[in-house]
DNA sequence: TTGTACGCGTTATCAT
DNA sequence: ATGATAACGCGTACAA
């Protein structure tokens, strides 16, 4: 057996208790807080460093069969992920809590059909001890992959086809869609549109359920555009739409603030003043909202406690604590300002 | 609903062996690709799917000693990140770059001194082949920690105290901004100030020196106003302060095109008209740049291509190909519309 | 308090 | 082509 070693080999416990003359178990168990003595504890100390030490995750967990690692993942192709402040957010906030229990957040990007085979296997291979998933769309793969998975998952939304009995966090569209068109009705507004976006998730299309409540008998099905992104240029293609559509609208719920500030261009451009001929009401309560002009009457989305309520309900179901299993809804205050 | 979680154990190797009736290793071998009869092959494919089996892959990288993964850590504070569009298409163009070479792409948020110390050890751990880092700021801690690292590491822009022989990838910000500046007064500009962001990178930093650079004798220090954040809202307040100090003040060069939009609406206010009595340029070709009125003359940066080119560089250093080890700085082509 | 030895799930090197 | 068996680096009962 060779004693010289090649310096490119990463030293382990074995280098650090021959540097120090202890046994191997001995090292393990100040690196993990058991009864060792002062001395000891010191001269490991110095050996660690003078080899350079530093423990291999990977071993750690295959005998310890746990990672303190979560997922995050994100669904959103391109562009999508790029512009929504929400998701940035929600990221943060779970990070917060998962950083405070000591957990380690891991961020998977899925950008197509490539990477949801890669990080399935990922999800799947030991890597995470439980799973976060945001902005899953209706039958998405990946949700049945992680249903088979042994490994606890919180879903920020609820597509329609999410198996009962998987938590998730999220807010309540319809109900905030709805009281928000409600109030924008109560200011004497006739003729209300809305500008939809990503309708094929759950958030997308109970907002349009939402303000189909509100305006009851008189809702127009060709009063609601539906756009692709929740994104500024759509939202001037959308008011555009709308205003060809009934020249005479006079209130307009978009389905985000960055979509209803391209709406207020649009009404700008077409000579109409907001909120003295168009009322106009947005979603999320981002930057945007103070940064148009006028400011914009909005939903408040808790974006970043909706991410730390999610990291929380899977380290309650990583402590074996029980956890409510069908889901629960943060409240999503309405903020009044200027436009409506 | 109450949950019990089922102490059930995953199936491994040896289930699925035992299920077939065939040995272990030849599961591992029709797995991993080795010489294999098909009625054995066929008859551990219905083994795994019987007892629903999926590598660990913990065990594996202890064997292996190699993960397929990449690291990609931003080093944003809170909202920093959220608001920079420029992260995501970096984060973007790398993980196309990596997915394609069937690498997992694993993105740290570090977002506290806490999260500090934990991602190093993550990295550490023997989780990542090799990291990709973005946006450090010089005298950033984590640089001496992964320093000291086996794993190779890429940076995304070039801090002041960057050891040398550590590749990294980025744009030429003193050039850019030197040049977009000398535009600035080819257009008849005389009294020229600068919106400088996050000048503890060396992005900002070098923005600001090739400002200088392009004004020679002309440069006057209190033209440039030191705002902390790329944001829309210090863009109106570092306008504000131009204006105080220099009422006859007639071009601008933002730091980012956020600033910019902001300086727009501040210019506004103070009734001053755009390109006509101010010449306003900005930076990044984002989304911002054609939303505001006018559009924005602006540096375009490629930061889908620097995320694939940083990703493409850790993955030369996996195979032990020679890398560029004095960095390698992307073409930033200037994009010159109505606001100068 | 410390040392010994076994096992975590996999790959890889041998024989066969 | 296939079956044993030795690592990989670490935690931890158990023994001393």
């Amino acid at each position: 057996m060779p004693l010289s070693r090649p310096p490119s080999r990463r030293a382990t416990i074995h280098d650090v208790a021959a540097a120090a003359g202890i046994s191997r178990g001995t090292v393990s168990r100040v690196l993990n807080g058991g009864y060792v003595s002062p001395q000891a504890r010191a001269a490991i100390a110095a050996a660690i460093a003078q080899v350079g030490y530093a423990p291999n995750t990977a071993a750690r967990n295959l005998v310890t069969q746990r990672s303190q690692a979560v997922g995050f993942v994100v669904l959103e192709p391109h562009t999508l992920f790029l512009e929504d402040p929400n998701i940035g957010a929600i990221m943060l906030g779970a990070n917060a809590t998962l950083s405070d229990a000591d957990y380690q957040m891991v961020n998977l990007v899925v950008d197509s059909e490539r990477d949801t085979q890669r990080v399935s296997r990922y999800l799947s291979g030991g890597f995470v001890d439980g799973v976060i998933i945001v902005s899953a769309r209706t039958h998405d793969p990946i949700i049945r992959v992680l249903a088979q998975l042994a490994v606890p998952t919180t879903y920020v939304g609820h597509p329609r086809d999410l198996p009962a009995g998987i938590p998730f966090v999220g807010i309540d569209n319809t109900g905030s869609a709805k009281l928000i068109t409600q109030r924008l009705m109560a200011t004497g507004r006739r003729r209300i549109g809305m500008i939809a976006a990503a309708v094929d998730r759950d958030s997308g299309a109970d907002r349009v359920i939402g303000f189909r409540q509100a305006l009851g008998s008189r809702f127009a099905p060709e009063l609601v555009v539906e756009v692709p992104l929740y994104d500024y240029s759509w939202g001037v293609k959308g008011m555009r739409t709308l205003l060809d559509r009934e020249p005479n609208i006079d209130g307009v719920f978009a389905g985000s603030d960055a979509l209803a500030a391209g709406a207020l261009e649009a009404l700008r451009d077409a000579g109409r003043q907001v909120p003295a001929d168009v009322g106009v009401v947005g979603f999320d309560d981002s930057s945007w909202a103070l940064r148009t002009q006028p400011h914009l009457s909005t939903v408040r989305q808790p974006a970043t406690e909706v991410g730390a309520c999610a990291a929380d309900l899977v380290l309650r179901r990583l402590r074996g604590d029980d956890v409510d299993r069908n889901g629960v809804l943060l409240p999503t205050p309405i903020v009044w300002r200027e436009s409506a």
